[in-house]
DNA sequence: CGAAAGATAGAACGCCGTTCGATAGAGTGC
DNA sequence: GCACTCTATCGAACGGCGTTCTATCTTTCG
């Protein structure tokens, strides 16, 4: 029936929302938009360019959500603005940080999250090549933390019915039954672990890189 | 005929190695063995237990041939030593990052690799719980780098039978031909981008982690 | 010897991405 | 008015996949 790339997209990502990159097949997509497998293709070529095409769709989105971001006073909090707005999307969409921010050839809303980024960087004194270095290493780090989310929770987890601060509680106590001599970390911050919030935990690494990039721009301008 | 789980990892891992994750099925992997596809489910219940294990299988050689990067007079440069030898593992199987430092319940060298991490943090002067957010920052910067470095490069590249760094010029030259009023930062570092090399890149931002961790152990010993 | 447990497969099921060829309608030029 | 092309759609089929079922060997051990 009369759709248009944007309807295709629009449903594709309805049900990647719904149950993750598992439930994104062509016969449950075409069933939604009231059509035949075969009809996706005239859109998109394949598979994985209805991903990229979906993802880079989500992140238009977030772009526009996000265009006030920008241009503060510090461009260091900008930039914390940013990377907690790629978070928030991140925990809404578990999918979603698996795709973002890769192929930036076929997601150019990507390309521009990237290069948003970078102008922060660009009002910072720092040298280009410390700009590249630090905006891949941001792009990489909020990348990592995607891939822990997307981390679908254990079954155990679901057919429990217990509440995720349970959950986690249960998930320490292994670290804790683990042998002591092999894992004293796992000892020492079972304490921790057991009581974590991601929010805090992706807050803290960011954190840390930011200080770094702060210091390089701070010895530039003094040296 | 006669296998066992480790034969079965071993020759799991060799097809890994040679076409990458989608190159690992149960009839490919048998036929290997010399056997059926059904005999695996002997040795594990399914095709993730299969890619845990395997993962699993190299994280545990890893660790075995690393086990003398540890335990030198500073703790933060055994850290960049670990990490570094991460990242060499990831460059030789683009397939182990993606899949290694997750699930720690089913991969325990994993864990072990994860408490490694957090013994050198214990001997830095931090608090349990910047001792666990600076583990968990590590290991999400290194999975985030991971996921690039796993990303195959586009059927172009193989194609054309350029050598990476003139395909790299190349990729440099679309960023160049964006909208320079869209993409500044783009245009700012595409020579840096053409011209860079994936160790110095990850090596910075590295640098910056440790850089950050050193400043609150400095802080607390002086505070 | 014979039963139990360990180990191996062939055949089939259902789902998947993808391809092919046929089929309409919508516009266009003569 | 008509042929012709372009856009859009879809049913049917193909080959491959993970997985299950069931039947079968092989080894162990009382």
């Amino acid at each position: 029936m009369a759709h248009s790339l944007e309807t295709v997209l629009t449903e594709a990502v309805a049900l990647l929302d719904e149950g993750g990159e598992p439930a994104l097949t062509f016969r449950a997509l075409a069933t939604r938009l009231g059509g035949g497998a075969a009809s996706i293709y005239w859109y998109v070529a394949n598979r994985d360019e209805l991903l990229d095409r979906a993802t880079d769709e989500v992140m238009r989105q977030l772009l526009e959500h996000t265009a006030d971001l920008v241009d503060g006073p510090d461009p260091v909090a900008d930039l914390r603005a940013l990377s907690l707005a790629l978070f928030d999307e991140m925990r809404r969409r578990p999918w979603f940080g698996s795709y973002m921010l890769r192929n930036t050839g076929l997601q150019p809303h990507s390309m521009l999250m990237f290069d948003r980024i970078g102008q922060q960087l660009m009002r910072l004194d720092l040298t280009p090549r410390q700009r590249f270095h630090a905006a891949s290493s941001l792009v990489s780090y909020i990348v990592g933390v995607a891939a822990d989310l997307a981390q679908p929770p254990p079954k155990e987890f679901l057919d429990s019915g217990l509440e995720p601060a349970e959950f986690l509680a249960l998930y320490a106590d292994r670290w804790r039954a683990l042998d002591p001599e092999d894992h004293p970390f796992a000892h020492h911050v079972a304490d921790e672990f057991a009581g974590h919030d991601d929010e805090d935990v992706f807050r803290s690494g960011l954190d840390l890189l930011l200080a770094g990039i702060q210091v390089q721009a701070g010895e530039r301008g003094r040296g």
